[in-house]
DNA sequence: AGCACGCCGACT
DNA sequence: GTCGGCGTGCTC
């Protein structure tokens, strides 16, 4: 008999909880559903995880579920399963991934409120409160407030001790507000019945149909699919066709939720299929409408952005991420897993096949499909338009001889251009010519740049802005302007040489919105503006039409980053960009650049995949990066730097005690020391073998509670 | 994450 | 002498 629950709670706390399950509560109990639970002083919602008829060992008060919200449950067991070992392999805690995975509307928190009672207003009136006392109770006088409201407003860390201690004196009330949200089973999910008229194209590639043929077969296999976007599209169209003909479903992730809505447009499900549409920034109801009709069984498939990697679909067939290489698919600090290693662990639980695909592979990837014989080889479209690099060292101006003629020359004839930059604002910053000082954000430690247009310095990084000054903030002196070359620089010098054309910024402060994102590239489809300037924020637009000419002005930068990658990342950049310009022999790409000569600029030039990767992999055979070693690049993150940093130097001790063949590099401190008032700390692990360095991190994580984010590569 | 317990400096 | 700051430990 099963009478013990095994609960998992959205905590970062890495393990279980014990609870028997009440007799009334008893034939609705099941692995996978929510339950309210007793948990300290507290109640929370929690997940089943397992049910069992015995306690773990050691002695401890086991207490009853209170309620159980799910007629059917909210996880199915293979996503259970797969989503424990995606907590493990990033040292996330579990309950974390299972939160993520929900809506929040379907995890009920307990908010606490606390009001002032009659005898506090009282008491207040009187002046018998003095000190943070009566601070606290006015604060309640002016309405009911959250805990964490009051430690914001007081400046106080806990605000608890005084709350709870005002309570027992009869000054301050608080109740919990908790709602209850019961998800009753919707019917039987209902076997499809749908008849699939499976048009296979018979010329197709042999690869491909051997691709065709691993669907289905019930084992987890994984390929790589590299070509344009319209061959992937039929490749897609195939496999998830035959993915749904054999009954069962398709997860497909793409870089933007645009993309996702584009795949579904174009009928990658085929005629009439169900596929729902998920990303965490759909408004409350409708996520939760989508989440309902996957985990009811009435979706086919669950398209979008990475965070669908957490869709509770039963029975996938097929998992494809799309455009592998983006950088949306990768683990910024706080992010709880990579997106691409996510994607196979969870191919693997589903015994499902896994499909990458893009036309420009990230080196690992490519060199992985490389040695296990996976790479499938679509149509490539051999390349038709001009590429040169100009090289703009020593030119003073905003734009090098060459382009300025270039643009002269194209705008006469009417043609549409397009200027990508990679600098936002109007300079990259100023500084004092007096003693020297920048101006830094408050929360980075990062100089601000300053934005001409709207007379601020911007944060780059946390996006928070002061109005800009002249004067040194520090000694009053006079503030100079450094090289004037971010898009402001940008869009000012292309008015004054060209008065007549019309120029448009598509960047994050001038089309901010994504409104206003839409009528500028609407008015730029319809020759309104014949100038575009824009930042990486274009590259994920398809509505965007190919023009006879684009610059890529100094792509090189990204290779100052402290990075293994960031030579991929500067060849990836620019085959994006050079993918807005239209493929025939009249078009041009153009290369401004103050490092003409780096091979991943050269073989972006090219247009040669090959060559890059050749390099490439070279360098990183040489230097003992990834993919010949594996790294575990550990960020840890907290408000108070000498606590950071105590923990952080307890960590790397016990890293290093624990031996094996771990190269343990830091700590230091992170490229950028602070970000949103959160000092960031590094520690860095190289082994030859990747499961070494697991179970190394695994035991020095051990009780080892800081904020943190691992990448492994 | 909360919440309680326990230990040291500055105030009534 | 207490109040109140935060380090440490626990939650079935």
């Amino acid at each position: 008999v099963t009478v013990f629950a095994e609960v998992v709670f959205p905590l970062p706390i890495d393990r279980t909880f014990h609870y028997r399950i009440p007799p009334a509560l008893g034939s609705r109990a099941a692995v996978g559903c929510r339950v309210v639970a007793p948990f300290g002083r507290r109640t929370m919602t929690g997940i089943i995880a397992s049910l069992t008829d015995a306690l773990p060992p050691g002695s401890f008060d086991v207490k009853d579920i209170r309620e159980i919200l799910d007629d059917s449950p909210s996880f199915p067991a293979a996503f259970l399963a797969f989503s424990r070992k995606l907590a493990s392999r990033y040292f996330t805690p579990w309950g974390e991934v299972l939160q993520a995975a929900l809506p929040p509307s379907l995890v009920p928190r307990e908010r606490k409120k606390v009001a002032l009672t009659p005898e506090g207003q009282l008491a207040l009136e009187k002046g018998r409160l003095s000190g943070r006392d009566r601070e606290l109770a006015l604060l309640l006088k002016a309405g009911v407030r959250t805990p964490s409201s009051i430690a914001g407003k007081m400046g106080v860390g806990d605000p608890g001790p005084r709350i709870r201690k005002m309570e027992k004196a009869g000054l301050v009330t608080t109740h919990v507000i908790g709602r209850r949200l019961r998800r009753p089973a919707a019917g039987i999910p209902g076997k499809r019945e749908k008849q699939l008229e499976l048009e296979f194209d018979r010329t197709g590639r042999p690869n491909l149909a051997e691709v065709e043929r691993r669907i289905g077969a019930g084992e987890f296999s994984s390929f790589y699919l590299l070509g344009p976007r319209a061959a992937r599209e039929a490749a897609y169209a195939r496999l998830v066709r035959r993915t749904l003909g054999a009954g069962r479903k398709v997860l497909f992730l793409t870089p933007e939720i645009s993309l996702a809505r584009d795949w579904i447009e174009k009928g990658i499900g085929g005629q009439g299929s169900a596929m729902a549409i998920l990303h965490s920034r759909l408004p409350g109801k409708k996520r939760e409408e989508e989440w309902r009709k996957i985990i009811e069984g009435g979706a086919e498939g669950a398209f979008g952005p990475r965070s669908v990697l957490l869709a509770p679909l039963t029975e996938v067939g097929l998992i494809v991420v799309d455009e592998e290489s983006d950088e949306s698919y990768d683990q910024p600090e706080g992010r709880l897993y990579e997106t691409r290693g996510g994607a196979e662990l969870r191919a693997e639980e589903e015994k499902a096949v896994l499909i990458c695909g893009s036309s420009c592979p990230s080196v690992e990837a490519y060199h992985k499909a490389l040695a296990g014989r996976s790479l499938v080889v679509l149509d490539p479209e051999p390349r038709r338009f001009i590429t040169t690099v100009v090289d703009d060292r020593g030119h003073k101006g905003v734009f090098a001889a060459a382009l300025e003629a270039k643009l002269r020359e194209r705008l006469a004839r009417g043609d549409q251009a397009i200027l990508f930059v990679n600098r936002r604002g109007y300079s990259p910053g100023i500084f004092c010519s007096k003693c020297g000082h920048s101006p830094k954000c408050p929360h980075c430690d990062i100089a601000l740049g300053y934005h001409k247009k709207t007379g601020q310095w911007v944060c780059h990084s946390c996006n928070s802005r002061l109005p800009a000054s002249t004067f040194c903030p520090e000694c009053g002196g006079p503030l100079v302007q450094k090289r004037a070359r971010g898009i402001e620089a940008m869009e000012e010098e292309l008015r004054r040489l060209f008065p007549r054309v019309t120029v448009a910024r598509f960047d994050s402060d001038e089309a901010g919105r994504e409104g206003e994102q839409d009528k500028v590239i609407e008015d730029f489809r319809r020759g309104r503006i014949s100038a575009l300037l824009a930042t990486r924020l274009l590259v994920h637009r398809l509505d965007v039409p190919k023009v006879p000419f684009a610059a890529i002005l100094s792509p090189e930068t990204l290779l100052a980053m402290p990075d293994y990658g960031a030579s991929q990342k500067v060849y990836q950049s620019i085959t994006r960009m050079t993918g807005f310009v239209a493929n025939d022999p009249d078009a041009e790409a153009l290369i401004q650049t103050s490092n003409p000569s780096h091979f991943s600029i050269r073989a972006a030039a090219a247009g040669d995949f090959g060559q890059f990767y050749g390099s490439e992999i070279e360098i990183r055979r040489l230097m003992n990066y990834p993919p010949f070693t594996h790294l575990a690049d550990i960020q840890l993150q907290g408000k108070d730097l000498r606590a950071l940093a105590r923990k952080s130097r307890d960590l790397a001790v016990r890293l290093k005690g624990l031996g094996g063949d771990v190269e343990v590099l830091g700590p230091g401190m992170a490229a950028v020391t602070r970000i949103r008032g959160q000092y960031r700390i590094q520690v860095i692990l190289k082994s030859e073998n990747r499961e070494t360095l697991g179970a190394v991190l695994r035991k020095a994580f051990d009780k080892f509670r800081v904020k943190k984010t691992v990448r492994l590569s």
